[in-house]
DNA sequence: ACCCATTGCTAAACTGATTTAGCGCGAGCA
DNA sequence: TGCTCGCGCTAAATCAGTTTAGCAATGGGT
């Protein structure tokens, strides 16, 4: 595109000085020794041509090209990929950086194909961001340049930014713990592979030990706890459903996650029971479904926008290694009440 | 990255031949009369040493990159931006083309910025995509180059690809007389704003007309028209409740989207009024949301992946120009049913 | 008058590819 | 023997920048 952009000898010509005169002024180098008036003869002339810099041309010679690689594992599948990324563009922005995105749907082709056209194109740096929370071992050959996880660890003390779980978890009970319930907390939604297999999930375990930490510390435990498939309304649906069936009824439910929560406000309004009166719900991520349910639902959100941007100023500012946690915060709505007398 | 990656120089060097004769042969090009025991020493060369052409000095000489630029107003917003970007991506990668992203926040400073920066790295063309279809102007410095609008349109002629939504609208419509609804039906998400500023909305325009149209072409109307300001669930809920107040009840809702339908869902239950047997619902748009609820939400998709894909494509291969359509279709659940008789 | 340092600037090399122009050699022909 | 032609290949220019090495002019000191 854009066949007749100026070039720096254009505006060294314009301005009666050579082309290293001009890269030095645009550039403001320090030490040089050009004149002010060369100065102002360069900067009119880029000014008056409209002079832009070729990318290319410069990277060339630097090895710098200001564009950072976006690699992710599924973008499509979850609508936080977007936030993730959303922030990444914020950070890259605010830096004069631009983000070169590509995603690996899991497959080691894709994979492979995708790292080297960003390498071919000399990137700076790479995210390699997955869109679940967890473990994974990044292909060596990212690992000639910069690289930084995004909601991900490795075994290898990479540089990596995910949310705090674990106080999540803890943020979830103390807000049940402050309107008054204790005994009678049932938590949906554990699964055994989530919690266990961290190439799966870090956030199920991660969680889990915060509720039940949190939990232990005030001398109580959860009165049920009920496994799911998945995390998704359906299975929230039938879990809650069975409790309701089975056993005395919780005054509070806390669900992994808001899909759940959502399968769970459909089981109790099924039963005709009303949150938060007749039950309270707290859950995790902040779901833009937790906004839209009625009543609204409290929720600890995951700090995805934070998170991209974490990640790109780790990758460019910081010779940071391990892990950054970056907290998640209560999304307080209507879901959480006392429990009746 | 990777500082010690093979040049064609070296590849040269060890096939013992010229770079021009690398790289002649490394390009495949016909009418060459290289040997064919050179072409075996420079892919065996070229095999052993790993190399891979560095692009930014390529596309120096040849003014190609590669590399497509993906230009929206908004990324985050709406889930349905990961899908066009989705699509994108296959396509692109299909193509061996790579995706640079930026996103304007509808700011102009940010345009401008997020352009120039796409332009000084020679990107081969610009996709520029609104995430609510609408019409807009595509700012000037993009039409330097090949351009394609995502989800929107231009008084321009530029080619474009939007979604087909009025036909989207006859679809719901024929969905409800096939089961026997005729008399009863309601519509929720009438907006003037959406429906009148082609800037603001394109969709529901179309949607209303393909269903006004399908409509007459029975021989009959709608029985009731609600007004929403938003398309969230909470305006779709007002609506609904306010006409299970005011009028008869329809036996079958056509809502503007599945957030709306959402609403409608909760005003139903409220009321104590059971999918699809005492109403039926369809709306549009395949939201995540719609296979969650329950019973599952008969919605008209929007095609994002295809649009995505088709942008690209239209992008690099063709000539095109003006609007390509791309169809909605129907994702049959379980919201509809027969009106009682 | 000579030497040296400083000032203000530039020529040319360099980055890694593509592309144009053309060289040397052997065969075929007169 | 001399000329042309085709074959197989290469030198050098080019793209648009950055960077290194160094040149000419001036001024000051001895």
């Amino acid at each position: 595109m854009r066949h007749n952009r100026a070039t720096l000898a254009d505006v060294a010509r314009r301005a009666g000085l050579s082309k290293t005169a001009a890269s030095m002024v645009l550039n403001g180098r320090e030490g040089t020794r050009l004149s002010a008036e060369a100065h102002q003869r360069v900067f009119a002339a880029a000014e008056e041509l409209g002079y832009r810099p070729n990318v290319a041309a410069r990277s060339l010679r630097t090895r710098k090209t200001a564009t950072i690689a976006f690699v992710s594992d599924v973008v499509a599948t979850t609508r936080f990929a977007g936030d993730l990324i959303r922030g990444a563009l914020d950070a890259a922005r605010e830096r004069d950086h631009v983000l070169l995105i590509a995603e690996t749907q899991g497959d080691a082709a894709f994979e492979q194909h995708a790292i080297d056209a960003m390498l071919d194109r000399q990137v700076d740096g790479v995210i390699y961001a997955a869109m679940a929370t967890r473990r994974l071992t990044v292909p060596p050959a990212l690992r000639t340049g910069p690289v930084v996880l995004l909601n991900a660890t490795s075994s290898d003390g990479l540089p990596c930014v995910v949310p705090d779980n674990e106080r999540a978890g803890r943020t979830a009970v103390a807000a049940l713990l402050d309107r008054g319930h204790h005994d009678r907390i049932a938590l949906i939604g554990r699964n055994r592979p989530k919690e266990n297999d961290p190439e799966i999930s870090l956030a199920a375990h991660a969680r889990l030990r915060g509720i039940q930490d949190a939990l232990a510390e005030a001398g109580t435990t959860l009165c049920r706890e009920a496994f799911c498939h998945e995390w998704l309304p359906e299975h929230g649906f039938k879990a809650m459903r069975t409790i309701l069936r089975r056993s005395a009824r919780p005054t509070a439910v806390i669900c992994m996650n808001d899909r759940l929560a959502f399968g769970v406000y459909q089981a109790l309004a099924e039963a005709g029971l009303a949150v938060p009166d007749d039950v309270s719900v707290v859950s995790f991520d902040d779901d833009p479904i937790a906004a839209w349910l009625r009543p609204g639902l409290s929720t600890i959100g995951l700090p995805h926008v934070q998170m991209g941007r974490r990640a790109v100023e780790l990758l460019l500012d910081g010779k940071a290694t391990g892990p950054t946690t970056v907290p998640m915060t209560m999304r307080r709505r209507s879901s959480i009440g006392s429990p009746a007398a």
